[in-house]
DNA sequence: TAAAGTACCTACTAAAAAGTTAGAATAGTT
DNA sequence: AACTATTCTAACTTTTTAGTAGGTACTTTA
């Protein structure tokens, strides 16, 4: 047992923190995550609900959660178009971190 | 009551997970919190901790976060350098967010 | 006839984040 | 005398992320 031991267990690849923050360390996924919640929410509804947001980034971002199964996306071919967004089961594990994130935020950061 | 009004609560500057993310939505925030945790750790034990990052990142994180009054820092007049990281109160109070992000990617994630 | 609403996509540009490389300062070790 | 260890800083380049502007397609409303 050597001096550089002392090592507070190195976290790889297979790090749990790093692997959900592989998926969730996105500036706005966390946010969109806690806009849908528990709703089934349109596309422009959404878009309103967080002021600030490019339709480029949002569009992205909603993408990317549809790919990595966290929200999912029903189309009605309607015109004009009619998008609903809401979480999957996957998707609504997520919340729990939101809320801690919103906890913190709400205690510590704004008054 | 137009159909508008039918809006999810937008989440401005002063929402709390806005607010929070401002603050830790970094690539490597959230992880260098996760491996400080209750430890008080010197920075090459941090850095073997995390492999992956390069040094600029560590350091600028660590500055942020000293900066944002998460980490507070002890540097001993000595050579070779030593300095010691560790959470502060308000660091201490993230710890409740990366667990629930531990437990998120330990029963979705990783297998 | 023109404008507004709907949910996007694409190309281009600008800005931010991250990687790379080099070096400082000094003590102890080989 | 050269090398290692320590905790950084600084300059530069590359990569990633994000913003902007334009367009699609069709309907309803003014």
């Amino acid at each position: 047992m050597n001096k550089k031991s002392k090592i507070i267990s190195p976290c790889d690849e297979k790090c749990p923190v790093r692997a959900s923050l592989t998926l969730l360390s996105g500036k706005w996924t966390l946010l969109i995550l806690f806009q849908i919640n528990e709703n089934v929410i349109r596309y422009g509804e959404l878009k309103r609900a967080i002021p600030g947001i490019s339709e480029k980034m949002l569009i992205q971002e909603l993408n990317m959660l549809v790919e990595n199964k966290l929200v999912s996306k029903k189309v009605y071919p309607e015109i004009p178009p009619k998008v609903e967004y809401s979480l999957t089961e996957l998707g609504l594990k997520t919340l729990p971190v939101v809320d801690k994130l919103a906890e913190f935020g709400l205690e510590n950061l704004v008054s």
